[in-house]
DNA sequence: CTCAATTTGTTCGTATGTATG
DNA sequence: ACATACATACGAACAAATTGA
């Protein structure tokens, strides 16, 4: 026949079922339903997106496997009971609460093939170090992947303390250099998905929403000592800004 | 035959030339490859991802399609000359520069149907006005939308200007009354998808990537009177954190 | 100029997945 | 559950453009 598939959806070459798997999915996690509660009929569903009975059907086939629903025949659809705790790593915006917030993470790492030599450098990033140790890890939560880790790590610096940089994640060990000026650290931030590596290691479906982080740490003399990309899943974080923290901190003066 | 799919793809059900596409534009987008240069073959890629050349191709088709790559028979597949600019939107961290960036912007109102008579308060955020007005809008750059504001604004305040606040974004108007006492503005961020109506507005496939916007700014009686809920393609916006903001804040004093 | 190697373009047959009514 | 149409994916063979020997 003729699919016709509706205005909003063919934008996306994603299967139909999908789609409405995925809308339907973000409803639930953002609680327009209750756990317990009946969600629409197959029918309603079939209206509001425009598509087949069987489509639907499909669709939630799919929310029933993941155990966020409940089918019960005669009744209807019902969200599950146990909804998991979501967004609960707040991303830091500030050094020491960054170093804070990663102190007891342990990094579980993974061997490199062909590790870059160099970091990627943003212009104000500084210099390149002469030669870098490169190190990939992926972090842990409750026996979930949340974060893979890419690290360039100035070598002089890593060979003050290889060990704990093997057991620690690489800027809380940096940060417990005292005798270190960091002059300069920042971090930038895009949305990406997730390709199928990523995927991978953060056991996410391919091209699902990506948080990317650019990391990078300057020293006294300009060179940068330390610089991270991180990807974290998207589902699990949350950034808190306070718009007026530079008003507050010249008062304080 | 017999589909055998790669480990790392089949976690997702997503169509095999689709996740090809993907994990190529993100080379791409990556810059692994320079603008000009000729990517691997086909051959390359079937072996890489163990999938059968006409889904490469398939795939590649996509990547020429938006313009990313060139194709010559005989020669090879070349990254395009020119990459668009991305990541244009550098999202503000600080009230004064939020306003400046979005001084001259043009809201293009929406109607409503069933305006909530209240915002979405977070714990901090103050208690909630008497009465709000609610104006939703989207906002274009060179003709494309890149973001969706819902704005619960303190119905005083709105009456003090009325035209003002329906030519000019809200938050610039707000900031233009001198008067009024602003106790605390703060924003969360969190990465979600485009629902069907999202997809619509900002003419995104469905489920791609958006950045959700909370922002909240509340006057010296602890009313928030100014709440918005805003919605960005993700594609388009970046963060930038001075991680020693903090830090170097203290030494001015 | 011809020839072979390389690389993309095209086509076929088949099997399975997606979507409709 | 069924009949139908179209999309996805495979493998393989062949065609056409480009390059360098």
């Amino acid at each position: 026949m003729k699919q016709r598939i509706a205005k909003t959806f063919e934008r996306s070459r994603i299967p139909l079922y999908l789609q409405v798997a995925s809308a339907i999915r973000r409803r639930i996690d953002e609680g327009q339903w209750r756990p317990g509660q009946k969600i629409p009929t197959l029918e309603e569903f079939e209206t509001e997106f425009q598509v087949a009975r069987v489509t639907v059907r499909q669709a939630i086939d799919i929310l029933e496997q993941e155990g966020l629903v409940r089918r019960q025949q005669g009744k209807g659809t019902f969200v599950a009971g146990t909804i998991k705790d979501k967004r609960w790593l707040t991303l830091a915006t500030q050094m020491s609460q960054m170093v804070e917030s990663i102190q007891d993470n342990v990094p579980h790492f993974i061997p490199v093939k062909d590790p870059p030599a160099l970091p990627r450098l943003q212009d104000a990033d500084g210099r390149p170090a002469d030669d870098y140790v490169f190190l990939r890890s992926v972090q842990y939560r409750d026996g979930e992947p949340f974060c893979v880790v890419s690290t360039h790590l100035s070598r002089p610096l890593y060979k003050r303390a290889p060990s704990a940089f093997l057991s620690h994640t690489s800027l809380a060990t940096l940060a417990s250099f005292e005798d270190i000026e960091i002059v300069r650290a920042h971090q930038t931030l895009v949305i990406g998905t997730a390709d199928p590596e990523i995927a991978d290691f953060l056991h996410i479906p391919l091209n699902a929403p990506t948080a990317e982080s650019h990391c990078a740490v300057t020293d006294d003399k300009g060179v940068a000592i330390y610089v991270a990309e991180i990807v974290y899943r998207g589902d699990c974080i949350m950034l808190d800004i306070d718009l007026l923290a530079d008003v507050k901190a010249k008062q304080k003066k």
